[in-house]
RNA sequence: CGGAGCGUAGCGCAGCCUGGUAGCGCACCUGCUUCGGGAGCAGGGGGUCGGAGGUUCGAAUCCUCUCGCUCCGACCA
């Protein structure tokens, strides 16, 4: 992509409402624009980021063998009667009454309806386990949203759903999001971290959230700072062994980990003190069992082999999409910029022609932005008419992992320069070079 | 919802107290020079001062109402 034919909003100097971190930078780099109090549109560099998160979550949903669907973001108000929440959940639900006097809210989340779509399909054990989700706009009327995508009342969550013949199999059910959950977020270069959890409006018993470390996190987290170094790296699971998956998940909890809410200073206290840590986290997302909580009431039951009907066991798992754009800012960044993970990058690398017009720079970052393009690799060529500087900016905030420079210089010994956004170390190279070397730094990705 | 602020050009701000018909920096446009970390010079365009009432000869400025946004608190993925 050029960068003269796309579009690309860059701040020189902070918005004022921006208070964090990542707030300031996608405003900045022209990743979203606010549309009201919590309601951003996406502009086209968030846009990608926001699609490349979603892709992963697909995969690894796909992966662990759940399934997609899409339900719609207006929902009935009576389904929401028949489980009680339609009253319980309060100002926070967005209600809406259509032209007929319907009773109608923009969901905040969709047990009621995923339960509904069960019960009217589904009604044979033989058709369990089931586990259903969706990536769909919700809307909570937050009273004071804050933080840019972080805390909006418009926001992009995964959301999904199990159902399970008993509470054992809908435990493993819970277990295999807690291990797809895991490796979701490590593609993603983040370290989240499974805490014991409140199940809030949700309910149910079992519950654990997923926190980011990060110095403006909303909650404050108390730990062992060995759950930091645990890594889901390369190994396979196979998600339908039960004791494989259960096992993972007691490797990544049994060590210390708790939000404020669930906090327990006794248990806290046997941690070796050299490695007790308090800090604050990013929620990023939050798995719950809750039982029949919702198939009891609303008669989602399936007859089991022996002929008796019975309600399914549920579980409900959320990961907040467009929040987790900027939980990674807040753990990936310096003073000039974002520093995208290469999993989530708008653009694999950026192209920088230090002359813009000098006949041998334009055809080299020609060249290069065709080959690397040719090995599937995606790049913004800043072929703008501005000066090194400013191009060298604009880069170091929008965040693109690598970049190849390319002046008139280097091109004299047939070399161009290869420079890590992360480590700001360079290393000079013919332009062949860079290209295989991006590749293999991207290949598996 | 309680408390505190702010709405003036695309962005960041001054002007308001003490009314006299709007300004600065960045960005944008034109030209020349410059060219490896947000260039220099010259010229130029752009604002119903959030909105509605009111006071006044005259309102960005004073008064009333209203809308929006931000911050602190309670709430929250």
């Amino acid at each position: 992509m050029r960068l003269t034919r796309y579009f690309l909003p860059v701040l020189k100097e902070n918005p004022a409402e921006a208070q964090i971190v990542s707030h300031r930078f996608m405003l900045r780099a022209g990743m979203i624009k606010q549309q009201a109090a919590g309601i951003y549109s996406w502009l086209p560099l968030g846009y990608r980021v926001l699609r490349r998160i979603e892709e992963i979550v697909h995969e690894e949903q796909q992966r662990a063998g759940h399934i997609p669907l899409l339900m719609p973001t207006l929902q009935p108000a009576d389904l929401w009667r028949e489980s009680g929440r339609y009253d319980d959940y309060g100002q926070e639900m967005l209600r809406i009454r259509d032209r007929h006097e319907r009773d109608m809210l923009y969901g905040p989340t969709n047990e009621e309806m995923i339960t509904d779509i069960f019960r009217s399909h589904v009604s044979s054990y033989r058709d369990l386990p089931l586990t259903l989700y969706h990536i769909q706009w919700k809307f909570r009327d937050e009273i004071r949203p804050r933080f840019g995508v972080m805390r909006g009342r418009e926001f992009y969550m995964k959301d999904g759903y199990n159902f399970d013949i008993d509470k054992e199999a809908a435990l493993h059910a819970y277990n295999r999001h807690m291990v797809s959950y895991l490796r979701t977020y490590e593609r993603m270069g983040l370290t989240a971290i499974p805490m014991r959890a409140d199940s809030g409006p949700i309910g149910g018993d079992d519950t654990h959230e997923f926190l980011v470390l990060a110095a403006t996190g909303e909650s404050e987290v108390f730990y062992d700072d060995a759950v930091t170094g645990l890594r889901l790296g390369d190994r396979r699971i196979d998600y339908d062994d039960r004791d494989q998956v259960a096992a993972v998940c007691r490797e990544f909890t049994s060590l210390y980990a708790r939000t404020d809410e669930t906090h327990d200073e006794a248990a806290f206290a046997a941690v070796p003190e050299d490695r007790r840590k308090v800090g604050r986290g990013i929620e990023v997302g939050q798995i719950f069992y809750f039982g029949t909580k919702y198939s009891e009431p609303m008669g989602a039951t399936v007859v089991t082999a022996e002929g008796n009907r019975v309600p399914v066991h549920m579980g409900s798992h959320g990961i907040g999409v467009s929040r987790l754009l900027g939980a990674i800012i807040e753990a990936s960044h310096d003073d000039r910029g974002i520093i995208w993970p290469e999993g989530v990058t708008p653009f694999q690398a950026g192209i920088v022609n230090l002359r813009q017009g000098d006949g041998a720079c334009d055809v080299a970052c020609d060249a290069m932005l065709a080959a690397l393009e040719a090995k599937g690799l995606t790049a913004l060529y800043d072929d703008r008419d501005e000066r090194a500087g400013a191009k060298f900016a604009t880069m170091d905030l929008i965040g693109l992992p690598w970049r190849v420079t390319v002046g008139p210089r280097g091109l004299a010994n047939g070399k161009v320069e290869l420079t890590s956004r992360r480590s700001g170390e360079s290393e000079e190279m013919t332009p062949e070079a860079a290209v295989d070397r991006l590749a293999q730094i991207y290949a598996g990705r």
